[in-house]
DNA sequence: CGCACCTTTGAGAGTGGTCAATTTGTGTGG
DNA sequence: CCACACAAATTGACCACTCTCAAAGGTGCG
């Protein structure tokens, strides 16, 4: 493949339905083809985007504003008070975390399908600033009105509570690459968290583009932007993937796959022995075998 | 003091109204005296330990049922079916994730007043273990009746998502913390975290008790136990802190919260620098300033 | 077309991990 | 009741991963 040519096809891609059907997955079923972006957006809409079946049962005539927002502009800024839950329709985010003493930290890119502000409700005020990384649009969900829209649609009650847990479990795994992987076993599980966001709406998990800077996946990861990039170029190396800047092509799944548990930290010396064991704290004879009931 | 009395006044503290006034704080104010643990809980209780202000008004005359779980034993086990939501009335609890490969990492310390299960209604199924690191009372709220309940009564619906979003934020924090600190400023932050909780429900935030062990607090942190206790020793040695094994007294807690960013890694050379930028992002010509609307 | 920013790559230094030994406290059994 | 055994915790030495500093391409936008 020619320099650029990935790149420039990854472009191409912030419309949804122009993607090149080989490289991008085949175009999604009606299950995930998502409406046209207006001026609002319907009840309908909301859940079809947060994963929520769309069922035929009538739902309430309820339309919320969309909002779009510009590459580098923030939706929403750090200590704002709560007004609105935000669905993104389109585009992607970062969440900057910034602390009194000014360090910063990126705790989630949040994209289509997504739910923005969930954080806030707690404290009745952002915690965090979210900033457009490219075109982005996102529907509004007045806070005010949430209880008595939830209320009028069970389904989007379900829909929050799934998707304030899914951000939960999501945190977890964010936690544990920073915690127990190296730095190229973080990355990997990035990128694999990235084609699994991108596999939820019937695109290629293989081919990916990459919204943010290289600063930006290093703050999230929590490593330097040196490091990231020489992961990046590592990973390269052993011909798992394919790195052109902001598109990166997963070559070999499988492979990938295993290397992310490879390095931890600095290598354990042979994992076989430790997975042979009851994995901590079962063998120990004085406390009885854990049951749950 | 001698060695061993702040030990044994800690280990001591496991009855709620023993401790000791001048260590432990005083006493809590009505608000926060919390009901015998019977076999039952009514709907006020649960409401009260999860912080939303016990409204006079008439509450659905609902119980739960409560549940003791000895140490060492699972509450949850990692896979299983969703079937109760719980809320912590005693005790404390570990959290662990246990990855395919066997790598496991402890991703919260369930306490009391924490709510027990968010994270497995995406999924239906709970993602991690959850132990008990001392005996431990809890009440199950049975997730099938949930919806109905939370439409019984809208504070529980209020109370359920603050909890969530407070879970949220802790675990952002504890992104931060391990992405940005280095080894004691993790201590530090973790110190403070189990101070805030203790201050919720008027205990001193100065004498701390750890139920779990260092291994656990290493899993919590993403660094290994020597590093954990030498962080400890580190501490003691400045005077901040006075280590007694599970007993930690905080002497100096001003000077204790600015340690927490002193190391940031590896120190960072002037941040008064970087605290004069507008702080990342803000400062390039192309991309105009942010504004929330 | 040139200035920024992003990205990559290299060299040196430091934090923190691994290995290992010692101390201390807890629970069990003699 | 005391001794033994085991787990938890502390401390030291060595080393590797990753951070910092530094500089050179590469892109895109003004």
């Amino acid at each position: 493949m020619k320099a650029g040519e990935l790149e420039r096809c990854a472009a191409r891609e912030i419309g949804i339905g122009a993607a090149d059907a080989d490289r991008f997955g085949g175009t999604a079923d009606a299950r995930l083809r998502l409406p046209e972006i207006g001026a609002q957006s319907t009840l309908a809409d909301v859940l079809k985007l947060l994963g929520h079946a769309p069922v035929d049962v009538r739902l309430p005539e309820r339309r919320f504003a969309n909002r779009r927002v510009h590459r580098g502009h923030a939706l929403v800024h750090a200590n704002q008070p709560l007004e609105n839950l935000y669905v993104v329709l389109s585009g992607s985010f970062k969440s900057t975390l910034t602390e009194a003493e000014g360090s910063q930290q990126i705790v989630a890119f949040p994209m289509r399908g997504d739910l923005i502000g969930l954080d806030a409700i707690q404290g009745a005020r952002y915690p965090a600033t979210i900033t457009a990384l490219e075109e982005a649009n996102v529907a509004a969900i007045p806070y005010a009105e949430l209880t008595s829209l939830a209320r009028l649609c069970p389904y989007l009650e379900r829909a929050l509570m799934t998707a304030v847990s899914a951000e939960l479990v999501r945190n977890y795994q964010v936690m544990r690459a920073i915690g127990v992987l190296g730095a190229e076993g973080r990355v990997v599980r990035f990128l694999h968290e990235l084609g699994a966001r991108a596999a939820r709406f019937g695109f290629s998990a293989r081919a990916l583009r990459l919204p943010m800077t290289r600063a930006d996946i290093a703050s999230y990861l929590g490593m330097s932007i040196e490091t990231v990039s020489r992961a990046f170029s590592s990973l390269a190396a052993q011909g798992l993937i394919e790195v052109r800047r902001r598109s990166i092509r997963v070559l070999d799944p499988e492979r990938l796959g295993r290397a992310e548990d490879a390095r931890s930290r600095t290598a354990p010396p042979s994992r076989a022995v430790a997975l042979s064991l009851p994995a901590s704290g079962a063998r120990r004879p004085r406390q009885p075998f854990d049951r749950a009931a």
